[in-house]
DNA sequence: TTGCTCCTCACGTCACGTGAGGTGGC
DNA sequence: TTGCTCCTCACGTCACGTGAGGTGGC
């Protein structure tokens, strides 16, 4: 039988013929004078089983391995495979749950799964749209700079804040210091920082998000550091000055 | 910033820097006299939301057009790539589904799954070993030569015999027209076809069957060609001369 | 000067698809 | 002779990994 006989026998293009030759998966087909392919019923045999073993989900690899075995003993290699379709289902499943969550949330695509809830918020706040795009991009930053154990932190943190209703001023606060600069007067500042700080207080675990003491320290240090860069040295300052003065009234009344 | 350092802050490796500049996702990256590129925040932020996106499972040519999106718009995207992740799960859960019916039953990898039951009768009819090898090829010709439609006509009618506690006897008379040759004697011939017949006859639907009209004509003489050569030229022949001697019981008696 | 970092090719991965360019069969 | 089939390179896909070989910075 000549490739193209058998390859349409087999289900296969003459190109997969060819590779599965090069890797030596068909091996000892016999050629004839003109060089042309001479395949046996054998050899269907061989492709239908490599078929079969490649729809299972098995590599060429794999494949030529469980074809030289008594071909009995392959429950090794089903384990195996099954075990790494499963992590790959799983995958692909927490991939849907983002997007799911991204789409009933209407925020944009690269939005983290951890801050959709956030970033819902900051864009109903009613804060400038410029303040918005950086607020996000904050998130953004946050979200991978950070490990695990932080985030979970901040997500509860943030999660508190919004379950009472709080976040979207806490929001259009933020959004006021970063309106400060080196001419702000003092009296603004600490009005500012009177409002903030009875909506923090509120919120159960603030000492450990207001002292960065919430996760790995070089992390969050590093955090702050490109953080300042993204809002640029004026602001952070404003934003820091403000910031202690909330510190001071934290620690002083609660 | 340089690249080592922008590279672990965006958490890639610098080929991937290469990379995304090489196919145009990071664009416009200053560079200095000595050569060495120089990275920006906002050189961050793009990364960051490639990597947002990535994670979801876009590929970098869908990244690339959400990137230049208004970044609002990108719900279409979403919805695209949600029906291609569910597609790639259910595809991973049918080889998952597979694989499990294959370890239950205990048959070699390459059963097709419509004939594992069938595979396992095979194995536990008690016929020789040489005599199961082919029988179980002849289930890989028959999947792989044969359309959907067809194969469950067959998958029924198999079901049927094993459902009956009749298969394993099928199977062994069929062994027994394998061992046929010119010289068996006519007598011989006709009393496996007496045993055989009654036993078909108890399956419904059998006519269909047994008259090749069950699928795609086209298809099943293309099938019956491959398996009188994967039988041999005389077991075959010997095979359709007690299968007539059947079928005229059955017009005769049923 | 040494060690570290940066740069650019360029091949390898995986399972083939897709021409290009030339030859055999009827 | 024409049209169909067969053959062998060899590049392309996807998202980088992995050296190789050479240079800049401190």
């Amino acid at each position: 039988m000549n490739s193209g006989k058998f390859a349409k026998l087999a289900g296969v293009t003459p190109r997969t013929l060819r590779h599965y030759r090069n890797i030596g998966l068909l091996r000892n087909v016999r050629r004839k004078d003109n060089g042309y392919y001479e395949y046996t019923m054998s050899d269907l045999l061989t492709m239908l089983r490599i078929r079969s073993l490649t729809s299972l989900g098995f590599s060429l690899d794999n494949v030529r391995d469980i074809l030289e075995e008594t071909s009995s003993e392959n429950g090794f290699y089903l384990d195996d495979l099954d075990k790494e379709l499963e992590k790959q289902i799983d995958r692909l499943k927490q991939q849907r749950e983002a997007i799911s969550l991204l789409k009933a949330a209407g925020v944009s695509a690269d939005t983290p799964a951890g801050f959709i809830r956030v970033a819902e918020s900051i864009l109903k706040s009613g804060i400038p749209a410029d303040m918005i795009q950086i607020e996000l991009e904050s998130l953004l930053i946050t979200y991978h700079l950070l490990d695990a154990d932080s985030l979970n932190t901040l997500y509860e943190y943030f999660g508190s804040l919004i379950d009472a209703g709080l976040f979207e001023e806490y929001c259009r606060l933020g959004a006021k210091v970063c309106e400060c600069d080196e001419n702000t007067p003092e009296s603004e500042k600490d009005a500012l920082a009177e409002k903030i700080a009875p909506i923090i207080a509120a919120v159960p675990g603030f000492h450990d998000v207001m002292a960065d003491s919430y996760g790995d320290p070089a992390l969050i240090k590093r955090l702050n550091s490109v953080l300042r860069m993204h809002y640029g040295e004026k602001v952070y300052a404003a934003g820091e000055d403000v910031f202690h003065r909330v510190l001071k009234l934290l620690t002083d009344k609660y």
